[in-house]
DNA sequence: GTGGTCTAGACCACG
DNA sequence: GTGGTCTAGACCACT
């Protein structure tokens, strides 16, 4: 299974969100599908070394937004993969982080090339994608 | 000046960053140039209904990283552009910026090439400036 | 830890500023050093006897600063140290302390010499760090 | 009259402070001396420009601390030359100083030797001095 | 428990 | 009028 979580802990945004997070894009990239498990609350707490609370916080949200569902003492499993977001939603929420994104980097004195460059060189880090 | 400010309650970015952000922003599109007055704190809390302890943590904030100066009993006013960080602190700002905007819309299912011009059609906006 | 923060009440160096400086010194002296907690932000403010809030104030200005990080629902570190600013800025930042420091102190009519000796006694102390 | 006052707006030190230290200053290392006249207020308003209430504020303290003496219709003019402070006083404000001074550039990352060297630097620049 | 955000309201210093 | 500091107390998010 190739599927991985990495968390940033200096990060605002919060590590159970990081979790819930990364687990929808492993859906959205078909990296996880329907009926793979994911790892146990421990051993995922143990791996990220976080608390096991932060990383239950996170295994609720994603039964509560039917992204996986929970087998007693069996363990997590991905659901039926359904669209997340709306068009709308997401091309929102594109342009909300882009926009924070591009006003942190002109003030910071980028300019536009180096901006597009950049962006393509950390693309190019991250593994798994289609396109 | 064809400067203003909006902001969003129950938004989950705080008041505070989305007044930064809104100066930031003004100040790239040069909407707002070196040495003209942002509106003064408490008239500026009195527009937006916030705590006028809420616009001077922004401000603080705006004073912090260089792009406005207070002047006591006067006012605040945007202040001339220094290179205020270094090399590598501007490259791991960028970088910061860049993984949690990468991260975010990743997230979100986008793929690299729509991020790529997705970037590329927010930078429109910004004509005016450099590059 | 050998670490301790006093403030005076009454000063007309506010609070937070005491904090910060106090903070800064012990870094300095290496009292606290790269990873060591900071006390937290409502047991400080209970033992100083002032509002969480001025603590927390000096804090922030602590990680803006770079010298500590914050993490949320673990507490305050010292941070790494790292570049932050520009040769520029350091030169700027250097001159703009030392003009006020000598301003202060030709004011109060010490002479050049007497100024020399001051600081370098002052130095002696921090006699465990680099040069 | 070899007797100048600059100020620096953007310092945190009230500009009507900074003209009490300076006169305080002059008189400490004899620029000036007992029956010398004070420009006016107006006159001196004009060319620090600032306002005048700024530097009525300012006389009046020199006024108050004994260290000048108005007479009506003709000026202000410097009083007996008196110790301003004690030793001890004197000691303790150039600590207080140094201490601050001391924390900021360590901070920065400056070395004992560069703190040294870059403070007999700006001395160097300031014009009139004693030793 | 931790830090982060916000409000309401006060007082001060400066111009 | 301006910004700066501080208090008291609330609520939230995270671990």
């Amino acid at each position: 299974m190739n599927f991985q979580i990495n968390i940033l802990l200096g990060s605002d945004v919060p590590i159970y969100r990081q979790i819930v997070e990364q687990v929808k894009h492993a859906v959205a990239i078909a990296a996880l599908k329907e009926g793979d498990s994911l790892p146990s609350i421990r051993s995922l707490a143990n791996r990220l070394v976080v608390n096991h609370n932060t990383v239950a916080k996170a295994y609720n949200l994603l039964v509560a937004e039917g992204i996986a569902r929970s087998e007693k003492g069996r363990g997590l499993f991905i659901a039926t993969h359904r669209n997340l977001y709306s068009k709308e939603e997401l091309r929102r929420r594109f342009n909300e982080s882009a926009d924070r994104f591009v006003g942190d980097v002109l003030m910071l004195g980028f300019k536009k090339s180096e901006i597009i460059e950049g962006i393509q060189s950390r693309l190019a880090d991250v593994a798994i994608l289609k396109d």
